[in-house]
DNA sequence: GAAAATTTGTTCGTATGTATC
DNA sequence: CGATACATACGAACAAATTTT
């Protein structure tokens, strides 16, 4: 049937094609994305005034239509904000976890990929962020992971808010990596799995996962990689098991 | 405000205000993304039509202009593709790891994220994805780590290409870890570091790093995790520490 | 291979809602 | 409160690309 494909070639033996980078497509749109993206990656910092639609379009040589088509691309990829009215225009946008916990979903919905994979997914990264917490987390890192113990410990008899703040204490843990890359990464995997869960902790169970938390967070304290690692994973192994359905903490 | 687009308010029911999505934005547009992103997470599939942009509007009462900003941002996100010509119009995109990659690109700029973080990441992340893959590994799956690694040592003496090879080599694991989401975020941090890498090994460390995923790859076919995991991390250890400006194989 | 039909890409003009001063 | 600045939205039209005839 297709004899011949003229056009985007996509050679996905050839290596080296994959330096390859579009600057170029159809559309007079994504030149526009492509300088404005450009200028983003060369050192633009959130709050950067872009200009008003007007002032881009004869900037650019386009019409407003055209730079209208551009800027909500930008809009939806997270780089610039626009606001309306005296003083609006387009300003490069603040980091928001949420834009790549969208794509994410999006693109794990398209592959197909099943809640237990994202779950799995997570029990993989959690004992590793764990490790690395306690070779170098700061006092401060480690204040909200004992925030989250705190509030958790408060809510032992109310299955959603435990829930709620035993999903910080994973966060923060994380955060407390001292690694922001994982830190987001694990941040869009739980958020992620947390309309599917349902909180059915009963208080005994709840009090005992508070106990295992508290034992990870002395290893972390301790400084104790080795131990943290392997309390965490112990503890997302047994989650898991118990919770086949929702078995996040 | 349009009288006409009051209808679409959905109400998450329930006891969760905490899941809480804006479904109301003050754009019409947002009304329609939203709307069609619902349906989107409801089971659309890759290919699945959605109508041409005239159809949009006139389905959904409003001008072609707003159907336009809505595409844009859907496009953005991932979700659709959009063809001009005949038979053309909206289709569901098909998964795209380059749309998730860009979003992480995007925000871990925004957060500042340095280049050794994401290195850091991928050390991380690489060491269970290796455990995983001994665990599970499908002889597909264990083809492609073969095939990178039979082209890595065909490329020895091509520091470039060799380095392209490896990288394949420690996606292919991640694939072969049978979690997609894993790969999918193994992916995402490979590529992002991928430009900044200089590749200058020599001859003979090429070869050492080639006898070391030789190494991995008889761990992971012998169903061995624990050797697995120790020896990509001693890997990425050691590469970590040899390169530390271009540290990846 | 050329012409026709379809559909997005792009432009101009205009009106309206909204935030700032 | 009024004036100003700006995005949001509508309508009509033509250009360019792609498929079908």
């Amino acid at each position: 049937m297709l004899a011949v494909q003229v056009g985007p070639l996509k050679e996905e033996d050839d290596v080296d094609a994959a330096q390859w980078k579009p600057v170029r497509g159809s559309r007079v749109s994504e030149d526009v994305i492509h300088q404005i993206r450009e200028a983003f990656f060369n050192g633009l910092q959130t709050g950067d005034w872009l200009g008003t639609e007007t002032e881009l379009a004869e900037r650019f040589g386009v019409s407003r239509i055209t730079i209208r088509d551009a800027v909500r691309t930008l809009e939806a990829r997270g780089i610039v904000d626009v606001k309306v009215g005296a003083r609006g225009g387009l300003r490069i946008a603040a980091s928001d976890p949420e834009r790549f916990i969208d794509a994410l979903a999006v693109q794990l919905h398209l592959m197909g990929v099943t809640f237990s994979e994202v779950i799995e997914a997570q029990c993989a990264i959690e004992p590793v962020a764990a490790a690395m917490a306690a070779r170098q987390a700061t006092a401060e890192q480690l204040e909200k992971v004992a925030t989250a113990i705190a509030k958790s410990e408060e809510a032992v008899g109310d299955p959603k808010l435990f829930t709620e703040w035993s999903l910080q204490f994973h966060i923060a843990v994380a955060e407390a990596s001292g690694n922001r890359a994982l830190h987001a990464m694990l941040i869009a995997l739980a958020t992620m799995q947390k309309p599917k869960m349902s909180p059915r902790a009963s208080e005994w169970r709840a009090r005992r996962v508070l106990k295992v938390h508290q034992e990870i967070y002395a290893a972390i304290v301790a400084g104790d990689e080795d131990k943290a690692r392997t309390l965490m994973d112990d503890h997302v192994r047994n989650v898991r098991k118990e919770h086949p359905e929702a078995p996040l903490l």
